[in-house]
DNA sequence: CATGAATGAGAGTTCATTCAT
DNA sequence: AATGAATGAACTCTCATTCAT
């Protein structure tokens, strides 16, 4: 009955988040299991005792997180009336999920880099479950004959990429913006607002009239 | 005495060139002093007598790679006639660097999604010098009222973004290929190709007629 | 209540079965406690629960195998009439128990290569046990004539040495045999007639004509 | 020029000789890299800048010690003019150095409970040459007619087993006797003379008129 | 009687870095 | 200019043992 010791599901929940936490800020290699140890206010062979590994733990971590956007932008597309609709909230349950979970664009680039050297089957699981999606609202669009000239591959990076990348530079971006304003690096726009801006440039891509 | 400088400066180069490699391919931390000595056939102590220490010769790396690239598309710039020409000349050299030097998006992909923890000042020259670049083709294009409504740091991470993923996930995307085609991962559009496509997606994204 | 008490009689005695097993086959420290409480299906915690702890174990183990062999050896002495007879079941019995259990040899090996350093009381009771009876034996025989020249406790080692190192090594000689028959290894004698051959040449040793 | 330090091979052999000095000891899981660190007088990292690692330094230390004692053997065998000069050869020259090198039978022995777990190639080499040595000898002895009814495995273990259980349990047995003197333990028999026993033994056995 | 949760101490191994020549 | 020898600090992982229920 007593709450906080002894509840082996409170434990592991609280050594997950913080090691999403350390792994997206620091990459896999720089987080030690010392440190999410210490963070997690737990003993280090603790985490031994409920992950296979540090790898172990660090793929649920991905798994986590992975299907936490893929259902949140399943359940936005649910609602959606037209190919349209579907892009743009795509594009916007992205934005939000990734400006919320600031280090998922980091951890997801890292391991995009990697070539999923830490977690080789997850990128072919999840992360594909989300291309899939993309591809279908888009085809259908061009069924529909309202895209025209689509490569889906290409639009799936350009969303993700712009979008993670803004994210991840945004306190490099502030950083700058504080030494010199000689160029605008955009570090006070607001993440739905931008959200808004790339969905406005990729209808105009796709030759919407 | 010049004899021995020669080979001093070859052997350096060596180090520099081996290390991109293995740095672009690992990342910092999973590429070991020890293995750069290996690979380049010297011995590990004259890593230190030559470079500072690991970082020093990382960043020594970085600044080689990125210099390297804003020249060539400095270069390319030059001969360009309007701010449509030298948008179409910044996208497709620097696809085509990318794509010479593939590991280059990865080390810089993983460099912004760390802030910067192993060069801080790097990202603060040569990586702005060439967004100050993108920028100053959309400010002229925009005065001149062939592109419209421009925000260049998002421009920028479009091409960047998109450029650098694809390159990076191409291995990735091969190997999904052969196991399933229930999607086009795209996994067989040469390079050039799809940097002509996304110079075709940008220009009707700035709403040029 | 007492069938609680026969539940927990039974698994300790299955605790005890399964770490003779383990520690025989691996040594004291290539067994782990985790191992011991997989194997026999019970919690980790209840051997401590039951046993001071895994050095505690491990001498009710070898006092448990001591005793077994002490127990059958004097249980064949019994109807004996001569000390030829006495030698004869003494070496036999021995064979016997070895070969059955066959990691028992090991075990004992182990032990007395480290000057018992995990149960250093008890090679100085069960163990010595055996040895006193051997002495006795050959005694006996030196006495009424029949034996001659002995050394008992070279005899003892010479017995208990062969038979142990045949037992134990039997698996090695078994691969040793299908890669070369260069060398007759021995691999396929039963042990039932080795104890025969080395009870022969024993008597020849003892000068009995 | 600096005779102590820097000199590679001293250092090495300085390793080796402690590694077997513990591993004798103590066997190879209860040995630790550090102990051999310390007792060395080096850095632990040094052992694996030598080693691959600590079953590689183990596999070294083994193949040291079982080359030594077949070099030594070989040698006293060159000059015999029978089996029987041989065979008294072999066994004495094997007690002796069992003798000189206190720690190596404790070696032996456990690594052949082990079934050679961490040195698996070399029972089946070192170790065979021993054995095919003594088979030879006599095998020869049988075709002179001198040695009868053979079976050479079990009487190799005979020798080694009672040579190597004699060494090891010196202190045992030593402790035993101040303890009790009601059984005789041996324990100051001078090795020659157990080893000349032996010899003499071993004849009888082989039935030599 | 029995168990899952938790820990402390330590083991093997790696690696950036420095020393001595 | 160049190298093999050597080190210290850290890291991953294991394991005997105890706690709380």
């Amino acid at each position: 009955m007593s709450k906080q010791k002894r509840d082996a599901e409170a434990t592991k929940a609280k050594i997950i988040e913080n090691s999403m936490m350390l792994f997206s800020k620091n990459g896999f290699d720089a987080t030690t299991v010392d440190e999410i140890a210490n963070v997690s206010d737990v003993n280090k062979a603790l985490i031994y005792y409920y992950f296979k590994n540090k790898a172990g733990l660090y793929e649920i971590v991905m798994n986590e997180v992975l299907s936490a956007i893929y259902a949140q932008v399943i359940e936005a597309n649910k609602v959606c009336k037209s190919p349209i609709d579907e892009l743009e909230a795509f594009i916007k349950t992205y934005a939000e999920f990734a400006n919320k979970q600031p280090y998922f664009p980091a951890l997801l680039l890292r391991e995009l880099s990697d070539n999923g050297a830490h977690i080789p089957q997850m990128m072919f699981s999840s992360m594909r479950k989300l291309f899939k999606l993309l591809s279908e609202i888009l085809k259908k669009g061009e069924e529909e004959g309202v895209f025209k000239n689509v490569i889906p591959m290409v639009i799936h990076f350009m969303i993700i990429g712009t979008v993670n990348l803004l994210v991840t530079t945004a306190p490099l971006r502030k950083k700058a913006a504080q030494i010199t304003d000689e160029i605008d690096t955009c570090s006070d726009c607001p993440m739905d607002e931008i959200a808004d801006y790339i969905f406005e440039k990729i209808k105009l891509m796709l030759e919407i009239q």
